[in-house]
DNA sequence: TAGTTTGTAGAACGAACGTTCGATCGGGAA
DNA sequence: TTCCCGATCGAACGTTCGTTCTACAAACTA
């Protein structure tokens, strides 16, 4: 069974959701065509599956590390980190992550976006404990955190595991843009008080805390 | 044959270019499925149309917003914006230039990827440019400037036109947050000299001129 | 031993796919 | 009028798609 999700992460990845067919899936796992819905209920479910599978292990190994880090910079450095050296050893299931977004409908749609909705509120967490510890520039903070999604989010297009950067460094690197690009850190004074760098007015943060996106409608399927 | 193009985009970009059928097309345009092979070729030939259009607009209209700024910062910032501007306009075309950027075999895709290469280039230089007159953290190239279309091109995946900010204000903050996270700002003084902030072994620099990718094999037909 | 479960596979289904073909239509050229 | 040519279309071709059905072999249960 992890054979042929692995298979099918690879197959999705190489030729697409609508582009893979079973017959594709099948010949890539060594599994009979018929066979494959043994495992799954459609071709759905395995992207279902994969995707799933992903993000549950993407926040698990995240939960020890957030933990471990009680400063919010540090915290924010831990997550790129952690999302790279995912993205770096698993960049099959990666591409069809941000790739196949979209490709899903129904429950397992929702089931998806609602845990990729769990892993953006926890940058976005961190962000907001950030705010307070630390002078930010007067940023919507949603388009902040996730231009750091896409920074993150657009290796798999570009990186060649030969040549480019590994983990350790990329993440350095988008991690440092990223706080010192946000921090407001031009002259000495360290502000501890929360206050953000801009007035703000009252409700406009609360207004904005349903993010990430809306929940798109599905792709349509006709 | 506009019509076409257009109507073709906001296929592709609801269904992907697998997932779309040249019924759908038809449909969508209202042009008889079999005139739409008198304007092209293929259903391939659509989309690279499609991807060569839209990055000769954006090319065509960065060059005098370039030639407007001769400080490479500012350079910068106008070629985030005029991304932006063009991304925010043709939401659907520039959903199916980031998403179906792999959907293209042989001659089409070379060119396509030609084009693209020209855009990073572009980008490239003027970091390039910024290294000279700034003085830049020790990061590598390649992928601060990969980051930066990270950011510019993730928008298309969680941007709602009547939500978000438009292409200044989300220009002004991605530019901001890139300038800021790439230059060594954290004291006095500035430096007119091109030395980079880190010793670099000689050919390290020019080691990695083939950039972005070095075109990555199209996706397997069959 | 007999019966049930678990995993695998071949063959086939109807539907939808990309593409081609031949016919038709309207308007400028002779 | 006659001819022609760019533009449009309906119908059909052969292929491939996702999925289902049925059968079969091994392994475990009683």
């Amino acid at each position: 069974m992890l054979l042929i999700l692995r298979s099918a992460a690879r197959v999705f990845c190489a030729k697409g959701y609508e582009g893979a067919s079973m017959r594709d899936i099948s010949r890539a796992s060594g599994v009979a065509l018929s066979s494959l819905y043994y495992y799954c209920r459609n071709k759905q479910g395995l992207l279902f599956q994969i995707q799933m599978t992903a993000f549950t292990e993407i926040l698990a190994r995240l939960a020890p590390r957030l933990a471990g880090a009680d400063d919010p910079a540090q915290q924010l450095r831990a997550l790129v980190r952690n999302h790279l050296e995912y993205s770096l050893e698993h960049p099959d299931e990666m591409k069809v992550l941000a790739h196949e977004a979209d490709s899903l409908a129904g429950r397992e749609r929702k089931a998806v976006a609602e845990i990729k909705r769990r892993y953006y509120r926890k940058a976005m967490e961190i962000f907001e404990a950030l705010e307070a510890k630390k002078r930010v520039r007067p940023l919507d903070p949603r388009v902040a955190v996730l231009s750091l999604f896409g920074m993150m989010n657009w290796i798999h297009t570009w990186h060649r595991s030969g040549t480019d950067p590994g983990a350790e460094e990329l993440g350095r690197a988008i991690a440092t843009i990223f706080l010192d690009g946000v921090l407001e850190n031009r002259l000495a004074a360290r502000q501890t008080a929360a206050r953000p760098a801009r007035p703000v007015a009252a409700g406009e943060r609360a207004r904005r805390v349903p993010p990430m996106a809306a929940e798109a409608p599905a792709r349509a399927s006709s």
